[in-house]
DNA sequence: CACTCTCTTGACAGTTTGCTGACATTTTAC
DNA sequence: GTAAAATGTCAGCAAACTGTCAAGAGAGTG
């Protein structure tokens, strides 16, 4: 299945030159000039796009606010192309979480190569897919279907610890000691982080689609 | 009955090397130079493979992958077998489940002692199939024919030590001491759980297929 | 220092479980 | 066959467990 690239550049002839180009190579490529027509398509209408593609040189719009506001609500690569290429930005793009950086002019084949790299770093990085999460362990971060879940250490922990253990039930004693939870925490602190952990994931005690409470044992995973 | 090693190694000598040497350590070794080959046997033909022995550098295809690959369709123990630095810390950070890992070069019995240590891993996984049960000790946790059941504690409690002495009669004292039931419990509390448990699993007590009642001693599973 | 965020705990409501008495039914002993 | 003993199971209750609010301690930040 060939993966579907967002390309956001506002040169006409560079968005056929690059889109017919990465095309070729087999990508999907959809271009917009506008970036608020991009993050329309990307944020509102959630077109299933596998990475971006951004220059910084936008109409109405800084680069870098847009790369900003795809990297808090979701969890995608995205690669900035741009002939502004002094260091000061090349350091701002990757505080903001951009995944690779190429500065005008470049030949189409190095976009490739660096497309394929960031994708291939991206699908086997630390991350657990699961359901519609995405756990990165590493990074210690957590999206569901895509949008971005702040959990807190500990909840995170937690989290991970029963999706590791999917399917099986697991104690609350357990649970205390696989996580940095002090050793001698009462086992009513894991309730309240299951509480916080399944408002913050959108699931209910009462009818779980992720975390089921098993009675007298503890809790579990379904999956 | 010896276990079936699946090997994937492209290097001719290597796969010479562990084949013969697994071999005389009573294990019954299947070498495939191309990971495709070997997943066709495995995934496809469904061969009754024991143990997969990946190597990390393979033609065709990334190790990972093919260890993903694996892991998602089926449920074996995988041992990376990989150069120096094609690991370092990276394989915890892939969390692909594979269940141990050795760098080349290392002593062929070495090799041997890892696989008869995950193998003894996986077998103990706790896991007992009887009947069309699953019963998973650790997780605490039962399905009928695929389908969870859920148990209270006790009566899992009780579920599994019927199933541990299954074909022996097992008075209700027995039951009490084995499980978490109080000491002083009336003998008759069990048979209350029992019949829960019966109609949990679809038993009948005048017709049993799992718990069968003895008359004057106390219960029996049936096998 | 004031502010925020995280973790823990007490408190209380709501839920589930385990146990028992009660009664019907079955089995054994004579 | 009959009485006594054993078992199956319903209904109900007390105890144990869980969900979660709110408050407070403690750590980290600017």
């Amino acid at each position: 299945m060939s993966k579907k690239v967002l390309l956001i550049e506002d040169e006409k002839q560079m968005q056929l030159l690059i889109g017919n180009y990465l095309d070729n190579y087999g990508f999907a490529t959809t271009a917009y000039d506008d970036p608020r027509d991009a993050l329309d398509a990307l944020l509102v209408k959630k077109e299933p796009f596998d990475i971006v593609i951004l220059d910084l040189m936008l109409p109405g719009m800084d680069g870098f606010d847009v790369a900003k506001a795809i990297k808090t609500k979701m969890d995608i690569p995205i690669i900035i192309s741009s002939a502004r290429g002094d260091i000061g930005n090349k350091i701002y793009g990757y505080e903001i979480g951009v995944d690779d950086y190429l500065e005008k002019p470049y030949e189409p084949r190095e976009l490739v190569l660096r497309i394929e790299a960031v994708l291939r770093r991206y699908n086997k990085s630390t991350k657990i897919q699961l359901d519609d999460f995405t756990i990165d362990e590493a990074g210690k971060s957590l999206s569901l279907e895509g949008y971005p879940i702040d959990l807190t250490k500990i909840e995170f922990e937690i989290f991970l610890f029963l999706v590791k253990n999917r399917g099986k039930n697991v104690s609350r004693e357990q649970i205390v000691n696989a996580t940095s939870l002090e050793y001698e925490t009462k086992a009513r602190a894991v309730d309240m982080h299951i509480s916080n952990i399944r408002q913050k994931i959108g699931d209910d005690a009462k009818e779980p689609r992720y975390i089921k409470s098993v009675w007298g044992i503890g809790y579990k995973f379904i999956g």
